[in-house]
DNA sequence: GCCAACGTTGGC
DNA sequence: GCCAACGTTGGC
């Protein structure tokens, strides 16, 4: 059985480009327990995954990733000098994991949040909820394949 | 356990 | 840069 999410990041800091070109990438940084929590039990291996470029010019789902890696110890959470250095963390009970991803494929055209707030299908997505900010949240199947089905044509 | 103050996210 | 809508922290 398949799961499918959608991950947030700032293009400035980590891009789907970026993901592209390092192939597998370990998803550190997310310091929020409800996503924790995705991290940790709800990704499996083989689970697709839509890459959202958030505060960006334009906001748009720019492709897919697939989980290789199931939820294990973020270590940037243990690093002094990361950004996302947690002290009060403990080593033999982490607070924080990630999972590792993989670039399938950049959509053909990038699906803007504009175009999202439109499309009939895509009105119950967690991500144009009021207030939603998860950066890491599930999406329907069916939300999943209507965005890779939008990305295949221009807006 | 309540809740005010504070910090963060993220669209605009 | 603004600010709404959260989440977290810490005094009580």
């Amino acid at each position: 059985m398949m799961n499918y999410w959608l991950l947030k990041t700032e293009p400035s800091s980590f891009s789907f480009t970026d993901l592209v070109k390092a192939r597998v990438t370990g998803w550190s940084g997310v310091r929020n327990y409800q996503a924790r929590n995705i991290l940790r039990d709800g990704m499996k291996r083989g689970d697709r995954a839509l890459i959202y470029h958030s505060s960006a010019e334009p906001t748009a789902v720019m492709g897919e990733a697939e989980v290789v890696r199931e939820g294990y110890p973020d270590p940037t959470q243990f690093d002094p000098d990361d950004d996302h250095y947690d002290p009060d963390s403990p080593p033999d009970a982490p607070r924080w994991f990630q999972v590792d991803v993989c670039a399938l494929r950049a959509l053909p055209h990038p699906v803007t949040l504009e175009r999202i707030k439109r499309a009939p299908k895509l009105k119950d997505m967690l991500l144009i909820r009021r207030g939603m900010r998860l950066s890491v949240q599930p999406v329907t199947s069916a939300q999943y394949e209507e965005i890779v089905k939008l990305g295949k044509s221009p807006p």
